[in-house]
DNA sequence: TCCACATGGTAAA
DNA sequence: TTACCCTGTGGAC
């Protein structure tokens, strides 16, 4: 599944082109026809996430929650293109924060990585962005990784056919959004998005940055469990899933099984701000981009092959990047975990 | 053409 | 822990 990151990033493509519409909401498949005729004919009022989690709002209170799962996809057809808002992401991070420079050196970072992948995929983005709203394009949106416009030709017609098993179609004017996968798609009122949101843990682009490094920080100090699953519980810190989790505990040299009670402070501090910092080039770049300084050519091998794309994630049986031991693989909580034995030894 | 596998999560055992 | 949900894809035949 898209990972915390592509969920913001959609929600923000529902800001852009769907708050503020009349909605005409259908579900091609049937699997939604109840929810769908709750909400088909209002207007959308609202779109946020939280981790892995979205929300809808539809006029009369009631709200759309979807959460993707592994398989889920949303497809964007219509007069849907990304926007400068969207890409400058990561600058909004550094507003909120109070001390800055964690943040500062996040937005600059991923100012870099936006530079060095304009380099390299500058006609994709240019084509992208000068599609006007005569022309029509078609934005997927599922794996972040491979978030690509598609085929235009295909859209000569609007609304295009649904393709596949459409459980949800969101349809406006100019734009349509097609759902499917989902593992969660219901209809919630007020209190039952609250509560959603109450069992979920910080989310620096939700919380106050301060206060969510808090709330980890607690969290993961009162649980025995390892760090490894820890990073993974959407209680204790929500939007990591299992690319973003590896890399982390590899960027802190941390090992997986530590558990949580036995970790300084000051060290899951500095946990929670990578956290920070990879959301925020995540969501700035749509990718999720895990190794810092990266030049022009690695971005470029990066971009071609996931194998070069991160410290260990994926790189079972490989070297590692820093000390040549091979990565290893262990299954954890059913979920595979990667990590260095060697560099992330003891604590 | 077929069969695992996938950036999740839940419920049952 | 295990099964299951649900869809699309990529690699093995």
């Amino acid at each position: 599944m898209p990972e915390g990151h592509s969920v913001h990033r959609i929600a923000r493509q529902f800001a852009r082109h769907f708050v503020g519409e009349r909605v005409l909401v259908s579900s091609p498949q049937g699997r939604f026809a109840d929810g769908a005729a709750l909400l088909d004919g209002r207007t959308m009022s609202d779109a946020k996430a939280v981790g892995k989690q979205m929300f809808l709002e539809f006029d009369g209170a009631l709200w759309l929650r979807v959460h993707l799962g592994i398989y889920g996809a949303w497809d964007f057809a219509g007069s849907v293109t990304q926007d400068a808002t969207q890409r400058s992401a990561g600058g909004r991070m550094g507003q909120t924060n109070q001390r800055g420079t964690e943040a500062d050196a996040a937005a600059a970072s991923a100012d870099a990585a936006r530079d060095a992948r304009s380099t390299v995929v500058g006609e994709h983005e240019s084509s992208l962005a000068s599609i006007g709203a005569p022309r029509r394009t078609r934005l997927r949106m599922a794996e972040a990784e491979k978030e690509s416009v598609l085929d235009d030709a295909a859209l000569e017609g609007f609304p295009p056919e649904p393709i596949g098993q459409v459980r949800v179609r969101l349809l406006t004017e100019r734009a349509v959004a097609d759902l499917r996968g989902p593992t969660a798609c219901e209809v919630l009122d007020p209190a039952g998005v609250q509560a959603v949101i109450d069992a979920l843990g910080p989310d620096p682009l939700v919380d106050d940055p301060r206060a969510g490094e808090e709330r980890f920080v607690e969290r993961v100090r009162r649980r025995r469990t390892p760090i490894g699953l820890l990073l993974m519980d959407q209680s204790v810190v929500s939007g990591i899933g299992n690319v973003y989790r590896a890399e982390i505990l590899f960027r802190a040299r941390l090992d997986p099984h530590a558990p949580g009670s036995s970790l300084p402070a000051e060290l899951l501090r500095d946990l929670w701000r990578d956290w920070v910092y990879l959301l925020g080039v995540g969501v700035e770049t749509g990718q999720m981009l895990t190794m810092d300084g990266l030049d022009e050519q690695g971005y470029r091998a990066a971009l071609r092959n996931r194998a070069d794309r991160h410290w260990v994630y994926k790189r079972e049986g490989l070297p590692c990047r820093i000390c040549r031991t091979n990565i290893a693989l262990e299954i954890a909580a059913g979920r595979k975990l990667y990590w260095c034995p060697s560099c992330q030894e003891g604590r």
